[in-house]
DNA sequence: GCAAAAGTGTTGTCTTTACACCCATGG
DNA sequence: CCATGGGTGTAAAGACAACACTTTTGC
């Protein structure tokens, strides 16, 4: 800890805002009305006031963003990007956040929210490997950004009952399976999935009521639990989940293990 | 994106920089020389330079703090700490990163690593819980970001090769369980996690070497694998593990270790 | 031979998967 | 009654904890 110069940098705050739209996953984009990127898209966010705490600036932005005051389902640091050079106007660290929200009123006309608009995020991801420099859909660094901040998403509802926060305040077996769907771009079986979440403690907490029905048996509404984890976390699947196959014997026909160091070990019981 | 005053801010790095050292997971600490905090203990860290990326900034830092040059095991970010009122000497947003490194040598007199020390993180940690604003054993916040730390060393090692950050070059079995025994603080099978390891596709690259005997049957070494991510992934053992608790789990906590053959462990049928 | 650490075999239990089947409602 | 989704039963296969047992070294 020597004394050095400090260095004066601007502080800003970036929003991953992710919601459920006409079934997909769509973040939340802002058209960029002054330079630089004038006219691009680019992620919501502004400067940090000077004293105000990260969290406050992420949430103040997020309201006027949204033009909705009330909390989101869930707000998050995200990372902080901050090499020099993302910013053309100078040294502008970046600290990002990430909002899951159920879907939202469209934007207002007349506020900040008017330049805001929902996009797929399947399209802006499909683009070119980030391959350097490359012609972006989105300002600055900011497509590295919504790609971190969905693969957090991904990864976060694993182990965390944060879908829930993509859900009104009440909602179904079948809604919350969307969400896993349409978050992790797969299918998943509705019954395995409807024992697992239902028998998980503190997930969900059924209310009693059920649902207005669309074609068949109407469904339980639940609430969310209290659960901060999920323990046996939901299962994302993957192809390719296997290992080296861990107990080669099912393969043997001999009867013979598989011993490499000499000999043959264990006696058969 | 309004047009808003820009905030000034001073930009600094710190690091939780985890090692084993005499069987127990140590941080590195460092005496501060000069107020605010000065003789208290806190994380290394500095001043970020106007033209350094935040991970060079880490870089050039760890390599001071502890008189070493070679890269560390694993460096990534950790998160973004800037309430205004953290330092007391004005808006001071620090960007915490996460290191785990092999025993490194004794820091060298002389240097800025002189005034650094190892310190066990365990009765760091142990301290009264976040009570607000307690006296802490560390300054600034620096308590609260060492716990960051350390819990995400604690879940990373879960689903992550990262482990072997803490590993000479080439090790044995017992070694990579050790790391994880101290920590997650608690004991594993050493047969279980042997067979775990070994067969989890490339996590390990056996060496074809033996390792020096201490005692019994000298151990195969192995080298970190290329696998980005352990697959079905490394259990923790908490106990409440599963949902409706249907029995009641184990707790053993004896502290000894089995695989005496001929000793107390074991009921001979 | 004996102790100690490495490593393998086996069993019981839990979890996941796949899918058959029943339930409740609207038309 | 029948279509449509909601929800349960069940069996096969995967994965894990526990632990008996064998292997390989040093003394």
């Amino acid at each position: 800890m020597t004394v050095e110069p400090p260095a004066p940098v601007v502080l800003a705050v970036d929003l991953v805002v992710l919601t459920l739209r006409d079934d997909a996953l769509c973040a939340l984009l802002v058209r960029r009305a002054y330079p630089p990127f004038a006219g691009e898209l680019a992620l919501p966010g502004g400067f940090v006031g000077l004293h105000e705490a990260l969290r406050d600036a992420a949430t103040r932005e997020l309201a006027e963003e949204t033009g909705v005051r009330r909390q989101p389902g869930h707000l998050e640091q995200l990372a902080t990007y901050g090499d020099p050079g993302r910013d053309p106007r100078g040294r502008v660290v970046s600290v990002a956040f990430l909002a899951l929200a159920p879907d939202l009123p469209d934007p207002v006309a007349g506020t900040d929210a008017a330049a805001s608009r929902w996009a797929p995020v399947g399209p802006l991801l499909a683009e070119a490997p980030l391959t350097g420099a490359q012609p972006s859909a989105l300002a600055f660094d900011h497509l590295e950004i919504l790609r971190d901040g969905v693969e957090r998403a991904r990864s976060k509802i694993e182990y965390s009952p944060v879908a829930t926060a993509f859900c009104p305040p009440e909602f179904t077996v079948a809604q919350l399976r969307r969400v896993y769907e349409l978050v992790w771009d797969t299918r998943l079986d509705p019954r395995n999935f409807h024992r697992k979440v239902t028998s998980s403690a503190g997930f969900l907490v059924p209310t009693g009521q059920t649902s207005r029905v669309d074609g068949g048996r109407p469904a339980e509404l639940f609430r969310p639990g209290l659960a901060p984890l999920l323990h046996p976390a939901m299962l994302r699947p993957t192809p390719a989940r296997h290992r080296t196959p861990q107990r080669q014997r099912w393969q043997r026909v001999d009867g013979r293990a598989p011993g490499r160091s000499g000999g043959e070990p264990g006696r058969p019981a």
